[in-house]
Parts: structure tokens; C-alpha cells; sequence
DNA sequence: CTTGTGTCAGAATACGCGTTCCGGCAGAGT
DNA sequence: ACTCTGCCGGAACGCGTATTCTGACACAAG
């Protein structure tokens, strides 16, 4: 007897997540939600409760279809520094795609825009660079160059993650992705030198 | 006969950035701007005219009390390398003294909090970044260990801004000093190591 | 065709915030 | 002591937006 849905709750959240990450979080009012999305505030509200659910639910969708096909090879098989240079590879290209200047990385405009007065948020910020850090350590464990010890790994991991953060931001500013590939360059090439 | 001004414009912008610094733009109310500045609505409005002409105003106070004696030694004499790792010292002093986890940098945050929908927050925070870059390059021009080609010099000063920037952030979800601190000293490690 | 369920569009509500406005008063000059 | 200037505290206004509510409607089942 009821209407066929027209969306499910990932389709939403889905179409929230562009919206969101071109235009943060305070900018996106509900009436830009309900037009971008084509889902009424009826329909927002029973399958989410509210906006700030809605924008928690756009981190795995995030993580799903962005951060998963940039990252996961990373911790595949072969050579550690081959991993971590084509990880910057698909970043560069992945900004490329979306277009430069662009919205940068979803998580870290979260950081900054909502993570400092938000602890939920906060938490899955923490994840995310969690998730980058632990990838960037086991691509160093496979670099067969060099035997880092333990500590150093870590610290060398996180100081790639700090990075590929701080490139992301660089990449709403620019609108040469050139300049991108550049400043990766220069960056695994000191990592490159110091591992060799 | 008029009552003696308990207040420069110059004083209520340090006390305002005080407060968007910790808070952000969007949070920081004008109720909040009144009690913590001291400052009555009708004091800011005749100074400055509203809230955003007081925020931009904040920036060349950050940069006098904040950006300058961190930065402004780089651009000094001797050896360029030196300068760079002094430079990351006092930057780690500094998120210290203001406590940890802290606000970060005050530019970073509205590089991603304001400026994508404001094109004068925008051109502060690009004035901001060009000093660091050209800060960094005239240093790497005096390190004497070195002959870098100028294109990649300028490279190599973007991706040290870059870090730069990096770090602040990370400075906001950490709470020692000493990662932060080793942080600097794994990326002045592979420059170090790349220079020589 | 009729019925009933769940969706949709838009109105109504509640609230927060930037800005403006107004009485009261503190204090320097005479 | 008096006056007069201009600043202060706080109320008032207008606007924008998150949330709730309501009546109309679309569609599948009988």
C-alpha cells in the first residue's frame, strides 16, 4: 500500500555528503539539504532524527567512496615506498577529479570546522587519521631499503599522515593540480632519500 | 568632559582575536565578543562597524603578536638550515605556552572555517601563507651546504609552509609537546638528510 | 474503483544571533 | 556644584534557520 521510496537512508546520505563537503557544515542549511538531495524534510528527519546525524553518517559513506580507493592499496603487498608514492598519486588525481581549487578532504575541513566544539565529531576525526597513520606504518614495515625501528616508524608514519592532511588543504587553494604533484613530489623525495 | 576611553581599537582587536582565535568565527557571538573583550556593542560597532570588519581586523594582530617572533628570524643571517629547525623549535614553544591541546594557528583555521566563502578572509590567508613560503625560501638561499636550482628551492619552501601549517593542526588534538616536537624533528631529519 | 499507508511540499513554530536603539551615568571642564 | 559629552548595559528588532506539523497526494492491494 505505501509509495515505493524514492531513496534509501545511503542514497541520502550520500547526496548530503557532496553537500556537506563543498559547504561545510553551518553553510548547509536544511533548505539547501532538501533541495540538493530531493529528499523532503519529512524524509530526512524520520530516517535520521536531525542535521547532526545526518553529517555522522556521512563519515564511513566518505570513508567509502573516497579515502577506501585512495588508501587500501597501501597496505597491500610489495614495496613500501611504491605504496606510499602511489597513494599521493591517487590524492593528486582524486583532487584532480573533483575539480581544483576544490572542496579538499571532508574530515579535515570536519576537524577544523566542527571537530573543536563537537566530540563526536572529534572521535571520528581521530579515526580517520588513525586509519591513515596505521596504513603509512605497515607500508614501512614492508620497505625493504631500510629497517626503521619501531618508534621512528610510528613517528615517520604520522609525519606522512600530518602531510597528506596538509595537502589536502593545499589543494582549496590552488588550481593547478602541477602544484600538487609538486609538492608531493618534494616530499617523498625527502622521504625517499632518508629511507634509501 | 567625555569620559576617558577604557579601550583602543587596537586592544579590543587583540582581546577579539583572543576570543576567535579559541572559538572560531561562526561561534564566537557578539554576546560572547562583549563579556570577554569587555567591550560594549555600541564601543565594537562604532570601531569597527560589525563583526566581520573586527575579525579581519584580528589578522594583522596575529601576525604581530604571534606570526612575527616565530617567523621573523628566519629571514635573518646565518646558516639557512638552522634557521628552518630554530623555527619549528619556537613554533612547538609556542602551541606550548598556549597549552595543548590548543587553537591551533589562527590563519589555518579560518583558511578552512571562513575563507572558502569569503574572498577577503581569503586573501589575508594567502598574504599569510606568502610570507612563510617566502620566509622558507630565503633561508634555503643562504644554506650554505647546498646549491638548490630556484624552482625547486620554491618548491621545497611551499612544502616546509605546508608542514608548517600541518603541524598547527596537529596541534589541536594533541596533548604533548614532545610528539609535536618530534614530528618537526622526523621532517627537519629528511630535509637535513636531503640537503646535505 | 476504493481504501489505506506513507511520502511530500510548504506553513507554522521556536530560537539564536547580528545589529540598532535608548535611557542612565561617569567624569572632565568651568 | 553644575553641565554636557559620549560611553555603557541591556532591551528591541529583523532575519535566518532547525525542527515540527498538517493537509494533499501517489500508489499498491483488494
Amino acid at each position: 500500500m505505501p509509495r515505493k521510496p524514492s531513496h534509501t537512508p545511503e542514497s541520502l546520505a550520500d547526496s548530503a555528503l557532496a553537500q556537506f563537503w563543498y559547504g561545510g557544515y553551518e553553510a548547509t542549511s536544511m533548505d539547501i539539504l532538501v533541495k540538493k538531495t530531493g529528499v523532503s524534510r519529512h524524509g530526512i528527519y524520520t530516517d535520521y532524527g536531525g542535521k547532526k546525524a545526518l553529517y555522522l553518517a556521512c563519515f564511513p559513506r566518505y570513508h567509502q567512496h573516497v579515502v577506501s580507493p585512495v588508501l587500501d592499496p597501501v597496505t597491500g603487498s610489495g614495496d613500501g615506498m611504491a605504496a606510499i608514492v602511489g597513494y599521493f598519486g591517487r590524492l593528486v588525481e582524486m583532487a584532480e577529479s573533483i575539480g581544483l581549487p576544490g572542496p579538499g578532504c571532508f574530515v579535515v575541513n570536519a576537524s577544523t570546522e566542527v571537530a573543536p566544539h563537537d566530540p563526536e565529531v572529534a572521535a571520528k576525526v581521530a579515526e580517520h587519521n588513525a586509519r591513515l597513520e596505521t596504513a603509512f606504518s605497515t607500508a614501512l614495515q614492508r620497505e625493504q631499503s631500510t629497517r626503521l625501528p619501531m618508534p621512528h616508524r610510528k613517528a615517520l608514519a604520522r609525519t606522512i599522515m600530518i602531510f597528506s592532511n596538509g595537502l589536502w588543504t593545499a589543494s582549496r587553494s590552488t588550481d593547478k593540480s602541477e602544484t600538487l604533484r609538486e609538492h608531493a613530489a618534494v616530499f617523498l623525495d625527502l622521504l625517499e632519500y632518508r629511507l634509501k
